[in-house]
DNA sequence: TGTGAAATGCGTCTGTTTCTCATTTTCGCA
DNA sequence: TGCGAAAATGAGAAACAGACGCATTTCACA
């Protein structure tokens, strides 16, 4: 059994709440991918598993995982929410091209988080730190035409 | 007339769009008050003024606003979405129990993501930095009872 | 001041998320 | 191991934010 399980069978515990082969199912796939999903996403993968499975019961489950700290939702510039899997890094650099998402890998920031936080007379659960801008790769197909809207005919 | 003013209007020459009294009462009063605002709130203060402005009218200027680095929308924890003037921060502290906002005021934080951005060849645009807790308040009240749902009975 | 491009308001539409409720499942306890 | 209360489920309806289409009005530039 992987340490997420473990971490979502205490939360049901500690909330009486009780772990259905549907709860199950979501948590399993949503941690085995990497990648940010949509709800809609993550039914459809779910559904390819198990038909049976309703839309609500994936709405549900997030909300679940999101208190038990397993997932964490971020908003798109194009208006999308999507999920992830929260263990380890909360803060990334988002390319709002192609929508790669590369996390940040730099001990720093979450300290000065922590001071800023202290400095309030503020305790810290948790951070979230997005990037917005372009990764290198798109960088080089976007610049030239990056200009247009500002020129005149 | 504001500095704010002044950028919105640069921005719609450069864009070629009018500037029309919808428009500018919109801006006036986004700016006027620091609160952060849902569209329907915001809605409901232009709407005091002119009661012909429509919610589309607000949706669409919003649109532009954001398009001119003069505001930004902030996604809370209940689902809402609300739009805040962007001069200045984008980072926060929030307390999760009163909702409180304070701004963080800490200029590493910023030079610290550049040059995270800068390490993986990204050309940042904008950041965001939001750290949950408790605020000071907050804290006292909330600390006596705040393993309650780990224990059994 | 005339003209064309752009903006507006209103109503409608779409897609996402939540709700309701009858039925089914889970789990602690005897 | 089986009972019963509490909780979860699926399906569809409802709520909601936000975008859209179009006929009409307004703006800005010459």
């Amino acid at each position: 059994m992987s340490g997420t399980t473990r971490t979502f069978q205490e939360y049901l515990k500690a909330n009486r709440l009780k772990l259905t082969s549907q709860r199950k199912l979501i948590l399993d796939i949503f941690v085995s991918g990497s990648q940010l999903l949509t709800a809609e996403e993550l039914f459809r993968q779910v559904t390819e598993i198990d038909p049976g499975i309703s839309l609500s019961t994936v709405y549900r489950t997030f909300k679940h995982l999101q208190q038990a700290g397993l997932a964490r939702c971020v908003h798109y510039g194009d208006g999308t929410t999507r999920y992830e899997p929260s263990e380890g890094h909360t803060s990334y650099l988002i390319c709002e091209k192609c929508g790669r998402k590369i996390p940040i890998l730099n001990p720093y920031l979450e300290c000065l988080q922590q001071e800023s936080a202290r400095q309030e007379g503020f305790r810290m659960f948790r951070s979230q730190t997005t990037i917005f801008g372009l990764c290198h790769e798109c960088l080089k197909e976007h610049l030239p035409n990056q200009k247009q809207s500002n020129r005149h005919h």
